[in-house]
Formats: structure tokens, C-alpha cells, sequence
DNA sequence: TCTGGCACTCTGCGCGGGCGAGTGCCAGGA
DNA sequence: TCCTGGCACTCGCCCGCGCAGAGTGCCAGA
């Protein structure tokens, strides 16, 4: 069905066509690309494509534009990953190794992909499942209020206020704290509410209720807090987007305020360095039908912490922009397995 | 130089230009409000107008839109800010009083500005400077190493390692900690190392050093971190602004990503519930010249924690956004002064 | 000082024609 | 069998034209 002429034709069609983001016509493609064939030869082939489904004829006298499906086929088949230059690589280095903390990494990392690749870029912050607890702190801050404190391995520190369903005493404060700390200091955050489902036991029936009120806070928090948060940045390269603007951009702009629609977008979790790519359609989100999605796994040694990627319009330079975000998802993951 | 209906016609074109997007002309003014003169004696209101540069003419036979210097006229004299409607209060209060912590505070107001607003809205996270300590935690890491938490009466918290000189006894600690929370807990940050000069003085000689390390990094704690944050959120609203798309745009959401055009645009401090108003050219910032911000102090009791508001274009519903922006401040003070 | 009338200006819009890019098809040649 | 050159055709884009409508400024009169 497609030799490698179409293929080749396919190739040069998507080129072209995130080049000049116009309609490609095969005279133009025989002259920019040597394809050995003249332009009638040309126009068979992409009358083959588009019966496929591969390229699309946006008017009878226009040129091809090439369809989900065909970046999809020209991602799996006929992309070969551009990889950055070495003064990219160094810049993407340096610019990373100057974080103070990981706020600062999350935001450098976003920064550094929306100018890398000039378009919308996503970063999940990385995942405390592998965390642990440090310590937990209680405070009491009105009789029915306390104040839950946890204090993560990695120096992050979660809040949380509890509201009690009854006074609470100093002294049970005292011993929750410390029998709190006394069974999850150390433990891995998933493996936390096993260690703690007994404590209520340990306390008077009528400390009972509080004691699960805070323990089911800090189950909350556990979960919860650990893969919510997402930073995101260069918006302002929507704006190069297309001509036919506010119905394109108010879409997405209203897709990317929503956390919970940037995690699904970026998916399920995969190994690090695995590259998706989701093109279009592909996407649930209906507002994001004209745009792809190419997010990557990043993590410190061979576990996968988050993901991370960018967000651009179908028509982009796939292999630039997979070279970057890999790259980029490749520097992240050393500098948090190093600090 | 300007009678009172001349004022009055200038806020008619106003209102009428918010409500329109177009320029307004004579006879519609007439219609729409009832000036009780004619068309032409309004013709020669807006020609004065338009000498004193309140209003101006895109074209010759076009009608009238304000000028900045216009708006500014009408929002120091001609405006009334209007209150928000009860029910809407009420979401506003329930809305905010479901938050679990101060991210979500912040998080919450941000969307509610911004939808009711109908604009891109600005929090700027409680400063800290103003902040008082709600209690001090110290944890012992290592035999030198004693982790400091520092939690503010605006549920921020802050933490550091401070590295020890010495090797730190668990009792000296726990003693330490408790002079700590007895001496500054519930005092103003600027106010903290005054309480706390002479506490070293109460521990054995060989242990001042260390108290005097705990002490400097949490005085360092107190000025330093003045690094302040900023969340927004609407900006799918811009998608709203005008017919002239990308041009308008881009500078809005490139000053959009830099924290320091953000916190410049709240401006500097003020009491809470002050409200400012910037005017396009107004901004210092150029790629803003078309926007305006009206921006107000928030905080608990009489003092102002930091300040929120909302980005729009400068045609944009003064009075409706004032009242809107003032509610908003007000009630998430009162959340903050609760929690 | 206000009003009604009048002439004038300018933008926006719809219309029609010409241009050009691009196509599909066909017959001839390797 | 596959490729090529040629040819007729289609259709979107652009340009210029003219018209209608909104709005103005000015002036003379109340």
C-alpha cells in the first residue's frame, strides 16, 4: 500500500508543511526536496495518501495538509529524533546546576523547555511516593483545631489544619505525637496508613474520634499533596499558534488552568525517558484537538519521579521538540538524583 | 472647564464604551441615557472633552472612546464601586472556607477573581515580613544537625538545617525550644530578636554557641525569605480582550510569566482594602499600556499581608471589578485571620 | 447657551473579475 | 507496469469599486 516513495513524499509533506505552515503543493515539493520524480508522479502518490486518510485538501485547489494520522505515522515511522548541539546541552546544564531548591528546578526546567522548544511547557513536580516521613509535628492551635505538620526525607514540609471533633488535650497531643512518630518515622509515604490503621486502639474511646480525624488528615496528605502539583509556562508562545486565534487559544488556555486536565494530558507514568507523544485527537480533552502533547518521564536513577513535556499545536516540529524534552527530562533527572 | 454634565457625559461614554466595545457616538449617548439635551449640544461636550484629552476619535467619522487620562477622571470622580450581590458573598465566603491550607486559599482566591472578575487575577502569597511566629519547631537530624521549622501566623512554613557547632543533647533542645515558642510565639517577625538576644545567657555556658546558631539562622529565616510568590490564574480570559488578537496578547502573557512584572504591577504596599487603580500608560511596564490593574492590600486586622487584583483590559468594568476585588480582599483576610 | 439642520468625511461591506496555485486525468514513452 | 508532460479545470485570494450608514463640525436661529 505505501511503498517507500509515499512515505518519503509523507515525510517531505510534514516537513515542509510545519515549515511554512501552508498547504504544500507537489511542485514545491519536487523542487525543495530531491525526490527524483516529477511533480505528476507527486500528485498520484499524495491522491494515494489522501485516500488513506494520511493528508487532507483543506479546498479542491489548495495544497495537502497532513492529518492526525499522518504526523502519527510520520512520529512512528519516519521522525529520527534530533538531538540538541553540545553548547545546547552545556547551556541546559549550567542553566539547571544554579537551582537552589526544587522550586527553583521546577521553575529553571519549565522555563528552559518553553524557550527550547517555543512552545507551552509542563512540569510535573516530582513524586514523594518514594518519600518518607521524617517526623510529624502536632499543634494545638484552639481547642477543636490542631495544626498538622510533616516533615518529608527530602526536606519538604506539608501542612495541614485539623479540625477535631472534639476538644483535644495537650497531654493526648503529646502521645499521638509521639506515638505518630514512634511508628512512621522512616516509612515509606504508601506504607504509612498500614503502620498507623491500629493507633485509635491505643487511646481512650473518647480520644478515638481525633485521633482519626488526624491520621485521616495526614492519609490525605500523603496521597494528595504528592502528585497534584504542576508548573507550567510560556503561554506567550501561543500566540504563535495560528492566524484564526481566539478560538484556537481560549481552549487550551482554558485546558491548562486546570491541574487535573495538564496531569491526564501528561499521562500515565512510564519509565523514564520513554517519550509520548499524542497527537490531536489522540487527546480526551476536546479543547485540545488541534494540539500534541509530547511528554517524556524523568526520574533519578531508573525510577520514574514525574513527567514532564510540552504542549504545542499539532503542526510542530516533532523531532525537535522529542529531542529537547528528552534531553532536558535527561539533565532534570541527574540533578535530583545529585542534590 | 468641566461642568457637571459635561462629567456626566463622559461617564455615559464610558459605561456605554465598557458595555459595547465601540466607540460611542452622540445620538446613541442621548438615546441610551437621558442627558435631557440634544445630540448636538453633546457633540459640543465631547469636542471640549476630547480638547482635554479625556476622550478621542479613532477616525473622523467614528465615535468617541475614552483615553486613558478618561478613565482615570472616572474612576477617581465618577465612579461608584458597586458591592457584590449578597448570594454572590456568600459563595465567596463558603468558597474560601472550604480551603484545607494556605496554597489552597490562595489557589481558591485566584479562581474566584478570576471568574468573577471575568479576568486574569493576581495573588500575591502573605508576606512574611509582616507575619508573626505561631511557633517554633527544632528537630535534632544528626548529632549537629537540627532542622528548624518555623510556622507563621498565616500557616506558612519555613524550614532550614542549621548545622551546629556542637553536638546537641535532646534536653537542651526540647529546653531550647520550649524559651523559644515562650518568648517569640505571637510576636512580629521585625520584633523576634529583640525577645530573644538574652536567651543564651539562660543555658550552660557550653551550650550558648549552639543556641546562638539556632538563633541566627532563624533571625536570617525571618528577614531573608522575602522572596515573595505569586499565583494567577484566568488567563483564558484574555482570550476576551479584543478583536486585534495576537498583537494585544503577547506582551500581556509574556509579563504574565515573570514574577518580578508581577509584583512590581501590585505595587507597593498599602493598608488593607486600599484600593489602586492603574491605567494603561500608567504601568510602568510597556507591554501592559493597554491593560489596567486594580490591585488592593489584603490581610488580617489592620494590617496588610500583601496584595491581590486582577489584570484586564483598560476598557473593563471599573466599579463592578473594584467592588469584586475589595470582597475578595476582605474575606480572605478573615479566612487568614481564623486559620 | 442650546437646538435643529445640513453638508461632509470616512469606515465597513458586498460584489465581481482576474490571477495563480494546484489538482486530476489522459495519452505517450521507458 | 510505472512514470512523465501536457492540458483543462476548479476554486480561494486579492483588488478595486461603489454604496450605505454612522458620526461629525459648523452655522443660524430660538
Amino acid at each position: 500500500m505505501l511503498d517507500e516513495r509515499k512515505l518519503a513524499v509523507l515525510r517531505a509533506i510534514v516537513q515542509d508543511y510545519v515549515g511554512t505552515e501552508e498547504p504544500v503543493g507537489s511542485k514545491a515539493l519536487v523542487e525543495r526536496h530531491n525526490l527524483g520524480v516529477s511533480p505528476a508522479t507527486v500528485r498520484n502518490d499524495m491522491a494515494a495518501l489522501e485516500d488513506d486518510g494520511y493528508i487532507h485538501q483543506p479546498h479542491t485547489s489548495a495544497g495537502r495538509v497532513p492529518t492526525d494520522k499522518g504526523y502519527r505515522l510520520f512520529v512512528d515511522r519516519l521522525a529520527e529524533v534530533k538531538p540538541l548541539s553540545a553548547p545546547e546541552r552545556r547551556a541546559i546544564r549550567h542553566f539547571l546546576d544554579s537551582a537552589v531548591d526544587l522550586d527553583d528546578v521546577v521553575a529553571r526546567t519549565v522555563r528552559l523547555l518553553a524557550q527550547l522548544t517555543r512552545q507551552v511547557a509542563v512540569v510535573q513536580y516530582p513524586s514523594l511516593s518514594r518519600s518518607s516521613v521524617r517526623h510529624v509535628e502536632l499543634l494545638g492551635l484552639a481547642p477543636t483545631k490542631v495544626m498538622l505538620v510533616l516533615i518529608t526525607n527530602t526536606g519538604r514540609v506539608e501542612q495541614r489544619i485539623v479540625d477535631a471533633p472534639a476538644p483535644v488535650g495537650e497531654t493526648v497531643l503529646a502521645d499521638l505525637r509521639a506515638r505518630l512518630n514512634a511508628a512512621a518515622a522512616g516509612v515509606r509515604f504508601p506504607e504509612v496508613p498500614a503502620r498507623l490503621q491500629d493507633l485509635p486502639e491505643a487511646f481512650e474511646p473518647d480520644d478515638r474520634p481525633v485521633v482519626s480525624a488526624v491520621l485521616s488528615t495526614l492519609f490525605e496528605t500523603l496521597v494528595e499533596r504528592t502528585e497534584e502539583r504542576i508548573m507550567l509556562g510560556g503561554t506567550a508562545n501561543l500566540t504563535r499558534f495560528g492566524h484564526d486565534f481566539p478560538l484556537t487559544i481560549r481552549p487550551v488556555l482554558e485546558a491548562l488552568e486546570e491541574q487535573v486536565v495538564l496531569l491526564r494530558l501528561l499521562g500515565e507514568t512510564a519509565e523514564p525517558g520513554m517519550t509520548t507523544v499524542r497527537i490531536g485527537h489522540e487527546n480526551d480533552y476536546e479543547g485540545l484537538n488541534s494540539t500534541s502533547v509530547v511528554s517524556v518521564g524523568y526520574g533519578s536513577g531508573d525510577e520514574s519521579l514525574a513527567k514532564l513535556g510540552v504542549i504545542g499545536p499539532t503542526r510542530m516540529d516533532y523531532p525537535g521538540t522529542m529531542g529537547a524534552v528528552r534531553a532536558v527530562a535527561r539533565y532534570v533527572g541527574q540533578i535530583l538524583a545529585e542534590s
